[in-house]
DNA sequence: CGTTACCTTTACGTTAACGTCAACCATGCA
DNA sequence: TGCATGGTTGACGTTAACGTAAAGGTAACG
């Protein structure tokens, strides 16, 4: 109708299927609060709101996050709080994270150099055994 | 006895407290088959080799591995394998962990500009704040 | 008008990763 | 000698994060 409202809406199965997710599992997020879609009678309908909260939890997910750290996270994006105590706590758990991610960022780079040296012993086994199929028989 | 003999061993304490968990978890590990240490009559007794094993188990946990997941990283570590099709196998997953692990790097990253963000917000309100309390009285 | 495709709620089941006893040895030491 | 410390094996309990099945509602399609 409004070729300028930009607002997109959801179901629940095509957040489903975009995020690769079953609907179960959207709705678990709801029931754990972390989600609270628009209803028309029954039916739940997402906004794009809704939609990128799903995409932090999903996100928090592939980095090891619970719900719960999620939620958190989610939190920090609108500092509703007017009370100067709670912005202190806030600061103090974005430190917490961001420590959290420099851990990590530290286990990948690890990670990822044993993961090359993996390799090449991978690369190394696979081209001694074609040197020897060369000269003595398979099988 | 003899200083050449770098080999330490180690008690389930004493590696409960290295890497902070309990012995319970390490027996757990154990149970799971990811971990073999050695025995005197009952007592387990952890080698060098043990405890390495123990730190990859725990810093796939931090990157939100499962223990499955774990265990195929730590069998990466020897191919003993001396099949080809094993090898290819092994590589194909090599290859698997690293996109996965580019995937974690692209979410930090990510992570870390929001936390940013979610850090200046904060200090602008607490300087909002703190501004309204010079001019208006707190309380 | 039946069936197909989605949607709903309710509710019990499952798996991973431990936690938490209980009941029991071994060892050093005050 | 008693007891504190640290180790052992069961075995049952717990929590998070969904899976799965049952029973039903609605809207469009042929």
């Amino acid at each position: 109708m409004n070729s300028s409202s930009l607002t997109h809406t959801y179901s629940i199965g095509d957040l489903a299927r975009e995020f690769d997710v079953t609907t179960r599992t959207i709705r678990f997020y709801e029931e754990a609060g972390m989600l609270t879609p628009a209803r028309n009678a029954q039916t739940r309908i997402y906004s794009d709101q809704d939609r990128i909260k799903l995409k932090l939890i999903l996100r928090g997910k592939r980095l090891g996050f619970s719900l719960a750290e999620s939620r958190e996270l989610i939190e920090m994006y609108d500092p509703a709080s007017d009370n100067a105590r709670q912005l202190k706590a806030l600061q103090a758990k974005i430190r917490q994270r961001r420590a959290a991610l420099e851990q990590q960022l530290n286990d990948i780079r690890v990670m990822q150099h044993e993961l090359d040296a993996a390799e090449q012993r991978c690369q190394q086994a696979l081209q001694g055994l074609e040197a020897r199929t060369k000269t003595t028989k398979p099988e």
